[in-house]
DNA sequence: TTGAGACATAAGTTTTTGATATTTTGATTG
DNA sequence: CAATCAAAATATCAAAAACTTATGTCTCAA
């Protein structure tokens, strides 16, 4: 048996067009230019020698040949979709995945994602969290929020804030004003530090915020180490001691009302920016999502 | 709707190396080399990130998971065909067809394809006249067996044989001898002259013969000219006169009985050779088919 | 009449594909 | 059991296909 058969690309580029009755539309879905499309479309018409499409400027439709080729296709490619479907999974363009830190998720897009769901409603968002860089090649993710050094000006990544470290402690229960502490008189609490995963970056540290305020007294100080934040929290909400947070949890709900800050500096720290994955920067409502982020 | 699918043309050589479970056969379907099957399918196989295939050495199985998909993919296949079967046309492995002249078709190649279809009985061949030049690019014609002056070395064309021209008159039946007659004894006859359809190639002419035998005369005879040697034939069979016909035909079953050489030279004419379409040179049943002409 | 949206066309670049040559693997044979 | 043979894998490189950017055309709507 020999099956002959056009190029098998342009059989796709035609299906698609067909089925959205556009030539843009098949194209973000194939994540290609429109232009592609057309070419490829003008390939397969060429080489079967009959118009597939009725052009009239606007918009397309499919000419009485196309719609008899038309059927047959979109059967093929559903066979072959399913054949590959529980190996390579489903890719929905209504679902963003995207890729940050526990805390930025937690604390920064968590609270805003009812604003979000407000103004796109049909879209699905999926949050996957990892201290780790993840891999924007694969087509897992569609775009990752990272933490670290304002990135080149010509790396195309969306710069969303600088972050700062506040040093806080409990407000405590008995004077409930919402004024500043002196760092003096908080000699009984411990400072509390964490240790980052990613040791390419400098963590916040006390030692620093003491060299930075010109206060003394660093040394009499007791000290508490955690590797993650979820301890230090609870160090912190029970009133072990002081940390330095960043102003993105300080802010938070979670935390807005519970802490008292100290007086002096806040340490600048890194930026935020968004890298959206090359196999997803044609998505549309990826492009969304980012203006969304950053606006 | 947004589908999820391998790169097509991996998908393609999985399928046909799949149904032929040897990568070979299936290079020889798809008219490439068995290293980009090979190369096709480990592509799919990395970004599957599953085997498809168990090889050991001499010949390939599928694995479980490529089982799996398997009978979808067919299926898939087979709904793309279909649909561009009417529009596209079928290509049938075990069918050759073979454009060339009337007159080589008829005489030469005709009596030996008993002798063909002996040795190849599943094979179908496909005869297809024409005195143009036929394009060779497109998918209908396999090779073509044209006639002209020598190609060139490096051409990959196969000459079969050099054409000579010998000047023949009809046998008297008075006369039955198998001798020779002169052309003085001919004055009653007419000299029969053909023109051919392709003007950039010489034809065989009585002008020709006389002026390379040396004989006088030339001026004296009567002269038929045609436009196709069917005409020419015709006349030659009535008696009419004499005619410059190349050994082909001469010594076909046809002619070889009714025919009386004349005395002197034979013209030397252009040569045979066979011209295979780039899409079926890996065609296993074309090389066999052109073996069996270059004899 | 002008501006925006959708597609076509042209030219150049990148990516993918496939060919040649060579090596590896396992079956077959003397 | 080595020698041989066929099929497939691999490396390197060239050719072809696909894609992008830039530009042009056409239609519809304001």
């Amino acid at each position: 048996m020999t099956r002959r058969l056009p190029p098998l690309n342009a059989i796709r580029a035609f299906e698609a067009a067909a089925r959205l009755l556009s030539i843009s539309n098949a194209a973000e879905e194939l994540s290609v230019t429109p232009t592609a499309i057309s070419h490829q479309i003008k390939q397969l018409e060429d080489l079967l020698g009959i118009k597939l499409f009725e052009r009239s400027g606007r918009n397309i439709t499919l000419t009485r040949q196309g719609e008899r080729i038309f059927p047959g296709v979109t059967q093929g490619m559903d066979s072959l979709a399913g054949a590959f479907e529980e190996t390579y999974g489903k890719v929905d363009l209504n679902t963003i995945t995207i890729s940050t830190t526990r805390e930025f998720a937690r604390y920064w897009l968590q609270p805003r994602l009812g604003d979000f769901y407000e103004q796109f409603p049909s879209l699905v968002l999926n949050v996957f969290t990892s201290e780790s860089c993840v891999d924007l090649s694969g087509r897992e993710v569609d775009l990752a929020v990272r933490y670290g050094p304002v990135p080149a000006e010509d790396s195309g990544d969306v710069v969303l804030f600088q972050e700062h470290y506040i040093p806080v402690i409990r407000k405590s229960p008995v004077d409930s004003k919402d004024k500043t502490v002196d760092i003096a008189d908080l000699e009984t609490k411990r400072l509390i530090d964490v240790r980052w995963e990613n040791a390419t970056l400098a963590a916040p540290s006390w030692k620093t915020w003491f060299e930075q305020s010109g206060k003394e007294g660093f040394h009499h100080f007791k000290r508490m180490n955690f590797d993650s934040y979820h301890l230090a929290f609870d160090a912190l909400k029970r009133g072990y001691g002081a940390a330095l947070l960043s102003q993105t949890i300080v802010n938070s709900d979670e935390f807005s009302s519970e802490l008292v800050r100290i007086e002096g500096p806040q340490l600048s720290g890194y930026s935020y920016r968004v890298v959206v994955a090359p196999a997803s920067q044609r998505k549309k409502n990826v492009r969304l999502f980012v203006d969304w982020l950053s606006g």
